[in-house]
DNA sequence: CCAACTGTCTCACTGTCTGATACAGTAATC
DNA sequence: GATTACTGTATCAGACAGTGAGACAGTTGG
């Protein structure tokens, strides 16, 4: 369902809540959908379930998924309109991301076409 | 010079060391360049010296700045060519960028506008 | 040489991340 | 309705990273 990496320095919880995010986004989950229990993706993912019901909760105070216990979690729709601190914040991570980019050499134009496949992927919306 | 945000729950480290990447990369400071010491720089910035150093170094070991105990810290040119990591790291964060914004409701045609409009602050590559 | 500056190193403190374990709510079954 | 087997939650302990304090070491100019 996803993957992440555990070698990595970034943090599980971040890891997972980053990627189901994605999953969520790009829609290959969606409103109603019920994801794994805890323990079950966390074996999957070679985690503990702790860390894997931390990142379900941080997405359930982000609005995007339901999570209570006894029952399974779902995926709920999100919300309405941007705020400005979702703009701003799409701004910030932006300029960081290219900022790396250039630094590492890759030139505007690349950087403008890899962007753009990127954002294909969300508009796609595939439901199951 | 640049600007962080003490509030925020990012570490200063990062904020400053990103920060600086962005000043590199947008040519705000450009290979040659002397930057402020890591004490005065910190007192610009309301942070310990020390956080100012980390970031310093953690730069030059990317090899952007040039930074030897005595002398005074300069920007070097960057890299030549792109690595893969480069890429797939520039992938990810665009990634990571997008999904947040899809969920926090903006559509695919304003991140595509707010791109490119960042983008455009990397090409100017000003010189004083 | 000396003084004043530069960045580096080591230490202590604090908070976060992770995992272990006990707990509490839900639902199906008997 | 009690039981059982599943859900997620709460709390704690250990490891580790971020931060700041202070001593240290290299460089430069008087």
């Amino acid at each position: 369902m996803i993957r992440i990496d555990v070698t990595s320095a970034r943090p599980l919880e971040d890891q997972i809540a980053a990627a189901l995010r994605q999953a969520l986004a790009q829609g290959e989950i969606g409103p109603g959908d019920e994801l794994p229990s805890v323990r079950q993706l966390a074996g999957d993912l070679g985690v503990h379930w702790n860390t894997v019901a931390r990142a379900y909760r941080r997405l359930a105070d982000e609005r995007l998924l339901i999570v209570r216990r006894g029952r399974s979690v779902v995926a709920r729709e999100p919300s309405g309109q941007p705020s400005r601190v979702a703009r701003t914040g799409l701004r910030e991570q932006l300029n960081e991301a290219i900022a790396a980019a250039v630094l590492g050499g890759i030139s505007s134009d690349e950087i403008g076409r890899i962007f753009q496949e990127a954002l294909a992927r969300f508009g796609e919306r595939r439901r199951s």
